[in-house]
DNA sequence: ATTAATGTTCAGAA
DNA sequence: TTTCTGAACATTAA
């Protein structure tokens, strides 16, 4: 389930120990599964990347980016099931990428497991790569989406504000699970129209994104129980036992401790929220 | 044994 | 134009 938090824990993790390093090869383990999506196809992915040497690593949204000093970008998108890896995979047959690497450093590969196999890997030259995305929700600070931004975004569209926060083409970075815990902390329902909030709602809801991010990122983001985990050795991140909202269907909300949290479905994606602390729009 | 649910994205339809 | 639906795939729980 890596959303922006996943993704910045992977990130970090791998930076130290990629950056500088030069790819030897790359590798398709074997693999009887259907392949996932690779562009502009494996062979050239291997062509162009072999030789070069990794000078950056950045989050874009739920994207890992690796830069090349060929130029080149590789976007990888984990999706629904997806680890960007240095050692230690879940399972030796869910492997579907390895770059090897060469030169000094604590590990011999960069690894990309996907259980699912909904998640791609893609190869952009400088010119091409042209993100489709709206405004980073927590990016490097000159691109952090504005609270002008952000009201200019709500004032366009009339779509209930957790389906809105959900378009990555809209606003970037948010996944289902901390849109739930988002709206929880900023205390606005996920039924309300995005372009009926208040300057002060929309504020409370931009804070809400940051901080809610922000922490989750310290605490490495959130292992499920489908134990799929993130971080860039296969360890369990931590924000799971923080959650207020998420998968707490049927208890008491900690905030209010009056409200009983509450699942519903919006958009075919489970939504939770306190109907006390999160007051249900007029219909 | 079916069916529903699970994090994400996107093409195509309404 | 905007918004909604279903599909991509694998696995688990009900």
């Amino acid at each position: 389930m890596p959303e922006l938090p996943e993704v910045e824990t992977m990130v970090r993790g791998i930076r130290p120990h990629v950056v500088g390093r030069r790819v030897a090869d790359v590798v398709r383990p074997r693999c009887r599964r259907k392949p996932i999506l690779i562009q502009p196809g494996f062979r050239q992915l291997r062509s162009r990347t072999r030789g070069c040497v990794i000078t950056t690593v950045e989050r874009l949204a739920k994207r890992v980016l690796l830069k090349f000093d060929s130029g080149d970008v590789m976007a990888i998108e984990p999706r629904m099931t997806g680890l960007v890896l240095l050692a230690d995979p879940p399972t030796k047959e869910h492997l579907r990428l390895e770059w090897l690497l060469n030169g000094k450093g604590d590990y011999e590969s960069l690894w990309f497991w996907d259980r699912r196999g909904l998640g791609t890997v893609r190869l952009y030259d400088p010119q091409q790569f042209a993100s489709r995305l709206g405004p980073d929700v927590i990016g490097p600070d000159a691109l952090t989406c504005s609270l002008d931004e952000w009201e200019e975004r709500c004032g366009r569209t009339q779509r209930a504000i957790k389906v809105a926060l959900l378009d990555q083409k809209w606003i970037a970075g948010v996944g289902n699970l901390y849109a739930s815990e988002i709206l929880h902390v900023a205390r606005i329902h996920p039924e309300r129209c995005a372009g009926d909030l208040s300057r002060n709602q929309i504020r409370k809801l931009r804070e809400a994104t940051q901080t809610v991010l922000a922490t989750a990122i310290r605490y490495e983001g959130s292992t499920l129980s489908d134990g799929t985990y993130r971080n860039a050795l296969n360890r369990n991140g931590r924000y799971q036992n923080e959650h207020r909202v998420y998968a707490r269907e049927g208890q008491r909300c900690p905030a209010c401790r009056r409200g009983t949290i509450r699942r519903f479905v919006q958009a075919q994606r489970s939504t939770f929220c306190c109907p006390i602390c999160q007051r249900a729009p007029r219909r």
